[in-house]
DNA sequence: TATATTTACGGGTACGTACCCGTAAATGAG
DNA sequence: CTCATTTACGGGTACGTACCCGTAAATATA
């Protein structure tokens, strides 16, 4: 008459009839426990809609989980991945007491090896899930094949690759992204404007650059707006040598009002603008909050930077296999960023 | 030589020769130790930067934290409210587990008197922290007053107070927010053409408006652009009325190339333009992610809507009163949201 | 001085779950 | 049939903190 109401694994036992153990070898699908006590076990686990206390389950569990993270270093020449580390460390912070470790394996843009490398230490180490920006496209799908095949999850970030069994992919919708910069690229146009869009990459054959380019385009004739669309692929990142594509460009064409830019090199591009002594300057698009793009966007010679959230991407990306491997609740299998509009007006209030 | 280290308050307590109980006496400020005893515990946590375990505190104190929202009620007139109370859902799901209940107060933005009522039904309950949209300065403060007098703590949403001891503001910077929208309406000008700006609501004499405007006429002067800025003030948010006022206006003028409204209601000046057979439609700007606004957004009619993510802002100002109250960690005074600009281009993305 | 009250302190139990190790019973092998 | 192995099960301890209640010593009151 007493007895007060149990919760949990304890209630679910004196139900049972059985020890609390028992019912935390049926819970956890370990053996010793008859087929049927497990079915009679599960039955009112089913009745009670257990939801495991997770602060009792972490204190209790001496188990660590571990997330290795696969993304390009911080370099001189761009710090674009900071944002995203930043992300991932705050993430971190969040749910170590959870009993989560990540650690972090970064690899060099430049250089493919040093992603085969890092891939290769990762797999030799006990890892339970992986986050991996997928910047060489062949090496990565080795990666994740391997990955798929001894059953570690992953999550790609900031890039896709169809087609791959990823846990989720957080990052930027490209095509829609190159859309918008269609239209934003058109509020400087006269009748007799030209565009202009630049890639500047070592690197220029990868799915991202295309999405891209064909929403840019895709505007126009949508738009049935017939200006003419000039291209530069340049694959010598220095200055030097985008300085002088560009001079050519520009020499053999006027009337250029509108240069969108594809990835977050655009700041050579408005120090080459900014170089030039021209009563008109073109209206400039490009990519990604970092340092030399705010600069430019501040003293205006950038007038847009479309922006999708790194850092927000990776916490993200950390959350989602938190989710899967500690909550083991499902995982959306794409997540796309907003794209954000910012200018000199909204910048200082921006959350990369 | 086997002894294990201990983590916590047992290693304090080993340190100290006392027993945990002393430690947990100490940790919580309680009597029963002498202050000689006291002294030495607290240099040990000090020594050790004694971080408690939030997993075991939480699972081993009965105790309960009681948030109340005191936000208006999400009408048929407009959905705003809705994204923050989802975020404010969200975030208690989240924090739940650490024995947070979130109690829901709702008022009418058309009736004062409910804010009153609400705000008093919080004051005859046992409420540990509250989150409250200052709509009615007035009674907002006295309400808030009592809160400091009582040591409640508040954190203002959307809208802030000036000179109120709140533990936070959390939304947008309404004067630079005015200004962006400056900047954006210059996109169809002409060297004939007028600007206006329409103020739609029942009470137009809040701080907010007044920011707004301001933000909107700055940009201009900043630039030393001449453009003549039309005001309308509509206190009737009947669509009839609306509709009345802006066509004397426009009847009187030509050459408005771009009207900027500053709240949510720019849905009824779409509207208004969508009905007036024109062959020239001016550039249209106003605020907020809300069901009447995207359609007007979809279609082409608003050019741009200016958002500050109002679901994020929910989701904080609860996170900003679990910092403060579980995590005892400081909270910024002001949290200042993102300018977003969604153009029909990128709104298919934007996360409310 | 005797008695009552207050202060300082510690053992023990609780929270809900994880998991080790021991015991008894059932099953298999020689 | 005897002995070895496997299976089923439960008590107990652990995790790190919160807090109750009992005991001894110190202090106050009559």
């Amino acid at each position: 008459m007493k007895k007060k109401e149990l919760q949990g694994v304890k209630e679910i036992a004196r139900r049972a009839n059985v020890a609390i153990a028992t019912v935390d070898r049926v819970i956890h699908n370990r053996t010793g426990v008859s087929a049927k006590t497990r079915e009679k076990i599960n039955k009112i686990i089913a009745e009670l809609n257990y939801q495991p206390n997770l602060l009792a389950r972490r204190l209790a569990s001496g188990k660590t989980i571990s997330i290795a993270v696969l993304i390009p270093s911080v370099t001189e020449e761009t710090d674009f991945w900071e944002a995203p580390l930043q992300g991932i460390q705050q993430a971190e912070a969040e749910i170590r007491s959870y009993g989560i470790n990540v650690n972090l394996f970064f690899f060099e843009l430049s250089d493919p090896n040093s992603f085969i490398t890092q891939a290769n230490r990762i797999l030799d180490s006990t890892v339970d899930g992986i986050v991996l920006a997928p910047s060489f496209v062949d090496e990565a799908q080795e990666f994740t094949t391997v990955c798929q095949r001894n059953g570690i999850p992953f999550v790609f970030i900031d890039a896709d690759i169809p087609g791959q069994q990823s846990l989720s992919y957080i990052g930027p919708p490209l095509f829609q992204s190159g859309y918008l910069a269609g239209k934003l690229s058109t509020y400087k146009l006269h009748e007799t404007s030209k565009l202009l869009i630049v890639n500047i990459a070592t690197s220029l054959d990868s799915f991202t650059y295309k999405q891209i380019e064909d929403g840019f385009k895709t505007y126009f004739t949508d738009h049935e707006l017939k200006y003419p669309i000039l291209r530069a692929d340049i694959r010598q990142t220095d200055f030097a040598s985008i300085s002088n594509h560009l001079q050519q460009l520009f020499d053999a064409n006027t009337d250029i009002d509108a240069v969108f830019v594809s990835n977050s090199r655009v700041f050579s591009v408005a120090r080459f603008l900014d170089s030039r002594q021209s009563s008109q300057k073109p209206l400039l698009i490009g990519y990604d909050f970092v340092n030399e793009n705010i600069h430019f966007l501040a003293s205006g010679t950038i007038d847009f930077l479309i922006c999708h959230q790194p850092k927000d991407q990776g916490y993200r990306s950390i959350m989602a296999l938190y989710q899967h491997l500690v909550l083991l609740a499902p995982v959306a299998k794409e997540y796309y960023m907003p794209i954000d509009i910012v200018t000199q007006e909204n910048q200082a209030f921006y959350r990369n």
